[in-house]
DNA sequence: AGCTGTGAACATATTCACAGCC
DNA sequence: GGCTGTGAATATGTTCACAGCT
């Protein structure tokens, strides 16, 4: 499947689920609308998952969501760990939606000793050693990396060490991986300075 | 210049940060190194600045970083403000690289009155009546949306009406807007479900 | 010798346009 | 009539390969 277009997928999810339950079937042109997409774009992004649209009617829209999860390998719910327990990872550890996305936090991790056994949304933050074994145990291949910049890369290390194969980064940190690992990289300055290109070359 | 490069401006801004004071010149390969990037797309890309390195040589770095901050617009510092202030809008308001990127966050806002007047990293918590008055006393063209996903498409649409033309939105919620205002979304359960296609495709 | 800048080749992605089916 | 699925056309992006400069 074309990187562009996985990358779609859990876009049209989320207009399905933002079109809700009114509609029982969904036209790509409906799709395509709410997404800001073009509508050919979402048929052919679609005729990637085997999906069978009615010629005349649509798609099923249960169906679909149901087609789009399995292609994104969201069957089950994987296990996913937050580490760093700042502002940051407590904000993403608050965030409701990990179930109905089909994550599930099993673990909230932090370096400071102080912060160890305070609660965030009701899971207890665990130390560094507990992450080490948690994810041995529990064969967590995915992670949430909410560290200080400094320590990214040293914990990115670790995790990759003991078995991590995703990464999400919110540290600041370019970091370094072997290529068996996939890293997705969230950066504030980076979005903000794309977004200033724009403004900057708008016409006046 | 195309919207890839403008996407890679950024990282190459970080890179060159990353690389530091020791050396004075920078050569396409070593920075592609650093980026993760092919080099003749380093060098096609920094093209488009009207860079001129030097054959045999590299790239002088200070300068490139200064044609870089002027591609992207970077010279005078954009005035931002951040709207919503729980976890995430909190976390957002405490990185310290806002300055060094070429941001100036102005303002902390949001809607629940027991908030007001409390100070992150600083700066009190003023209302959404303030929001609205600073923005136009500051000509304020950039926002960070940080609030519930219930709340975002209202507040999108004020900070629309008072002349906002950038948003950048880590709410997840779908924001429809006018054309004239660009948006960049940043969504965990996205970059999490485009992780789990990779992760699930995986060859075992 | 070492590096940039770039045309040409290739690869990927998007959109058009329409046949085919309900 | 309305919508899907898709080949063909177009547009965008990447990489190669090398001439040209220092």
């Amino acid at each position: 499947m074309p990187k562009a277009t996985v990358e779609r997928l859990p876009l049209y999810l989320q207009c399905l689920q933002a079109i809700g339950d009114s509609e029982t079937t969904v036209s790509s042109d409906a799709l395509a609308n709410v997404a800001g997409v073009n509508s050919a774009n979402v048929r052919k992004d679609l005729s990637y998952l085997g999906s069978h649209g009615v010629r005349g009617v649509g798609y099923d829209r249960l169906e679909l969501c149901a087609q789009l999860r399995r292609a994104l390998g969201l069957t089950d719910k994987w296990p996913v760990v937050i580490v760093g327990v700042g502002n940051l990872g407590s904000a993403l550890a608050n965030y409701q939606g990990f179930d109905a996305s089909g994550f599930n936090v099993i673990g909230l991790y932090d370096a400071d000793p102080s912060k160890i056994g305070a609660r965030v949304d009701g899971q207890r933050i665990k130390s560094m050693e507990d992450l080490e074994l948690d994810i041995k145990k529990h064969e967590v291949q995915m992670a949430i990396l909410t560290t200080p910049a400094g320590a990214a890369q040293e914990v990115a290390d670790m995790l990759v060490s003991v078995g991590i194969l995703s990464i999400l980064n919110f540290a600041p940190a370019l970091l370094k991986l072997p290529d068996t690992v996939k890293c997705r990289q969230v950066d504030l300055a980076t979005e903000l300075q794309i977004l200033s290109y724009y403004q900057a070359s708008r016409p006046t």
